[in-house]
DNA sequence: GATGAATGAGCGTTCATTCAT
DNA sequence: AATGAATGAACGCTCATTCAT
């Protein structure tokens, strides 16, 4: 059992998240887990190995988290619904996940690796949303533009949440004010589901 | 004449834009200008400071564009309409503040400065909003969360223009896409006014 | 085996001596001593650290010498004998200690880390004087400016030797010549013993 | 009129005692002075060439002051008493001196300089008591031995002031405290020519 | 005399990584 | 699986000094 292996992801993700990987060392990495600096490079190779391995965790839950999701017998507005809720949760609970994505998604040597993982979700909500309402294949309420839309939604609150302590005086990761932000979530895939079942029976016909 | 500190000003936002401000080195920088690397600290007396450089006259450029494109006497319906086209076209005019800004909010120690500049620009954004519609100043509609919505729409098309350029298959960011993304955002703002509209003719009664 | 902890101490001990801490640089200790730049760090942390160390080695070296020639039986005037002989020759075969120390002493960051460990030997030697000749706890002959006025005889022979060696044309540290310093200073012992004995006389009538 | 020249040497003199020569940077000089950087090699060259005209001055006030002190009919031994004091005030009243000659003169590029300075002086005294005492010209009492003493009896008070100052808890650099070391170093002068002239006597018969 | 900009060398320090044990 | 020592490259930064104005 290599409860060190563990141990050190561990550590890697806190520092990650709090101060970047460029900035995070594995001196601290392993200071913060107790674990000799030389380890960190036996068990992952190098540090880049690290971060992949760090990512590759959260894909992996993230996955069968959305899932779960989507699975299911309900019409898609309230998959969608669901969908939501659970990304949400998600991003609560996993806090380094979006502070880590961010930065490196914003441009860097490990932009790639973060689109690899994230393309198949992407697709799988495209198909999705296109296979009930065809009229969103294209147009500016294409399923694409949609799912940009969401995404930056859910995930801006939290990117910015310290910008929103500052302004509100409150905690927007509290329990009150996360659901505030979910209620305004599901609200907004009702109108726009609204708005997009109109523009299907238009499109129908 | 200063054109020496223009010249690293701009070569520190390419840098840092590129590949983030950790890994960014000031020799590197210093080459890309052709200037001695001691001016850096000459004229910028740090590496933070440069970036706070950076940063400044980003933040200075773009609340010149955001007051003009609200200022006016049309419909707020209208000076929103016009203020995302401008958004829109600043951050594609401008692609590295997006970068930079994007990974530098998500934690570490220059979260604090970017929130200092947005805050303001946030709550005229807020103020403009609950003085035309006062009931957007509480609720899951509040003009908080409409806010952090936009901003996260927009900013969101740019953080992953990589991702989505991997799935179409085209460039998001060319002139074509980036208008289809525009109208996108115009639609939003069409649908979701004409709901608070409404949410506000219930409010007043 | 740590043999490099110790080569680095011994260059930086040299260099120190020579040329003084704030003009030696890292990069020549590690050179005359066949060491990598970056060991000197991880054994002793600091710069700052290396000269504790250096400090350190000599003032252990140091308390273990005079507290054997202060030992013993004999009368006070027996042992201060004994002691300034110690003393010069510990001078003598450590003479980067001198130049080290002071330098350090005279003003600067590291003052007060000399200050510390001289100030038990200064200590040790009022308590000894003053116990054997009640009349030294005040006055103009007291212990302490006896001590300080001893201290800076044997000091300053060595800190000018130089100056010493210009002006008579000989080495002030041959065998010979410090001999005869060392002459010098039992006759001064003599002289001052024989000074307090009597006014220690009139002191208790 | 280049009051600038004086403000310089001013400022440097101050740094240079309180961190060294090689800790003090021409920056720091410049901005204690108000003065701009590149004016210091205008007006002195270069940083050693300050460090030089700082030292040039101190050896010409302390010149004239010694041999006012030393001129005069009286007896050796009146004159010498009235040295001591002279001497005593000199570094009382000009602190830094004794900071960085300590410093410099214990090795290091600058030690000939000050040996230079310092040799006419010595060879002043040494001609003078050889030429009262012919007893002094060799021996373990010479003229240059009782010199060095005198010397590091004086100095030596001053280097070490601080640690004096951490064992008294006085200020040993007050008026009293430098009245009691005045006093015991014409004391020690009283005895000293008491047992010269004694010496002097046995030697001429 | 005085200034702001510029320079090249070098500073102490830290990095990710490797290696022998 | 684990460790302490070692490495070479590079880091941000500061230095004394120069130069054109």
């Amino acid at each position: 059992m290599s409860g060190t292996r563990d141990k050190i992801l561990e550590a890697a993700d806190d520092l990650f998240g709090q101060v970047g990987y460029d900035a995070a060392t594995t001196r601290e990495i392993a200071e913060r887990c107790q674990v000799n600096k030389a380890l960190i490079h036996y068990h992952f190779k190098n540090k880049e190995g690290l971060l992949a391995s760090v990512l590759d965790r959260y894909y992996e839950k993230l996955a069968g988290t959305l899932q779960g999701a989507l699975s299911g017998q309900e019409s898609l507005r309230e998959r969608m619904l669901r969908l939501v809720d659970t990304y949400m949760d998600f991003l609560s609970e996993n806090r380094n996940f979006n502070r880590i994505v961010q930065r490196e998604a914003s441009g860097g040597k490990h932009m790639d690796r973060i689109s690899e993982h994230m393309a198949p979700l992407f697709q799988l909500g495209t198909a999705l949303i296109q296979g009930t309402y065809p009229s969103t294949r294209t147009g500016e309420m294409s399923a694409t533009q949609l799912l940009v839309s969401f995404f930056g939604m859910a995930i801006n609150y939290f990117t910015y949440n310290r910008l929103l302590e500052q302004l509100t005086g409150a905690d927007p990761l509290s329990g009150d004010k996360l659901d505030m932000r979910k209620r305004h979530l599901r609200r907004m895939i009702e109108i726009l589901v609204d708005v997009i079942e109109e523009q299907e029976s238009q499109h129908v016909s």
